[in-house]
DNA sequence: AAATTGACGTGACCGGAGTCACAATAGATG
DNA sequence: CATCTATTGTGACTCCGGTCACGTCAATTT
């Protein structure tokens, strides 16, 4: 399906790209259903495109040796992945699964890698994100060192709602991932996540809505446990 | 101390990049040495140098809120660290300490970042090391999914073998970690990973030799254990 | 040389998360 | 609507890595 400039400039990576730019891409762009579970990039091959999520959520998933599955990251509506593909020819190195439907904008390799080049404001702003992304799985990272398990989770949680939902006294996560999916980020089983959303659920701290929807009715207990001033 | 643009032509990142931009950075550079357990870069802080790494090693780690301290990665001679301040302003997301007794090349962020925007070919091997470095630490982050503990500290030991050495029979660390380094790395408490390290020596794949080195000699066995294919 | 420090080694105990097994939903699918 | 599948919920048991408490050893320091 065609894509306007319009629609990329939608995205907060090419919302900065000056008009010329985005219409030198619209040409080989292109956007792409999905169905939960369907496998966005493929590991180990080399990905000819960037995928520019538009809506659902993606995550970012290895798997060991023993075939145990890694949970990475999560890709949310705005964001993209795939993007090391910009900076080398080597393949992809991890899976990424729409773990709901999702829409995604495909732009092809090349040409977004030329433009990233001609223009020295966009490769700052690739590079800038990029650079974002390391922080990210740092704190990801740091986040596993957490020996008390429900402040993990809870972590997570935390880590799960927008910088803008952050301020407020509750908050709502749409197409929240199921346990497994949040276990995989976390080192854990799926039950001990089960076990806690139900500790949390007790306490009114969070709060399911129907399918899609996870609230969190009281934002500040939640980063209380988070930050390990109070145990669950 | 001065450094000269031949010191900073033998890191490989440098390497590639023309004499005179050699010669603009060199003024700008500084041979510093690091006494084992120094701080090199402070997390938090907004570094005004990118560290090349001459001798010695170092680690970047970060500490969970219950103060706890996690393993991100090693830095090796020829590497360097502090990289994410050429692409944006925000602090240093980790601390890196010197493991042992080190040397490295501060240079100076402004004319480094001026470098690699004057010249592009600077910025691609710039973001192809970023790149590099998001790729690691997937690797690393998916050894921690290993539920098998011997498995994930062999598989530790095998990554901190140089790509040049892994195909001879056997190899060399020098200025190993020390066991509390590699558990930190690898969400492990330290008696864990000396248990390990008795169960290698015993098995003759592994050999203390001297202080600082430590030598595998059964560098197949050790492949073997580390992909799961025997258990130790 | 004595003392201090930090890394390494080792045993015993214990808690808590993984695992297994199964039930109960809820969603998709025909 | 009926069926099937995926997700969630829950208990019981087990095991294994963390923790604690030492001891040993080598390297520095005083």
């Amino acid at each position: 399906m065609q894509v306007t400039p319009e629609l990329l400039s939608r995205f907060t990576l090419l919302k900065p790209l000056p008009r010329e730019a985005l219409e030198q891409l619209a040409p080989h762009a292109a956007l792409v259903r999905y169905a939960r579970r369907a496998v966005v990039l493929e590991a180990g091959a080399r990905e000819d495109n960037i995928c520019f999520l538009f809506e659902g959520r993606l995550q970012g998933v290895g798997f060991t040796i023993d075939g145990r599955e890694v949970g990475l990251y999560f890709v949310e509506p705005g964001d993209f992945c795939g993007e090391l593909a910009l900076f080398d020819d080597n393949p992809q190195p991890e899976f990424v699964i729409a773990t709901t439907a999702a829409s995604a904008v495909f732009v092809a390799r090349k040409p977004l890698r030329e433009v990233m080049l001609q223009n020295s404001s966009v490769s700052n702003i690739v590079g800038r994100k990029l650079a974002e992304r390391v922080r990210q799985m740092t704190v990801q990272r740091t986040l596993l060192g957490l020996s008390n398990i429900p402040q993990r989770v809870c972590g997570q949680l935390y880590l799960l709602i927008n910088e803008a939902q952050r301020k407020a006294d509750s908050s709502e996560i749409v197409n929240p991932p199921t346990h497994k999916e949040i276990a995989i980020m976390l080192n854990l089983s799926r039950e001990t996540v089960t076990r806690v959303f139900q500790a949390l659920q007790s306490r009114r701290i969070i709060r399911r809505d129907g399918p899609g929807r996870l609230i969190v009715t009281d934002l500040a207990s939640l980063r209380h446990f988070a930050e390990g001033e109070e145990e669950l």
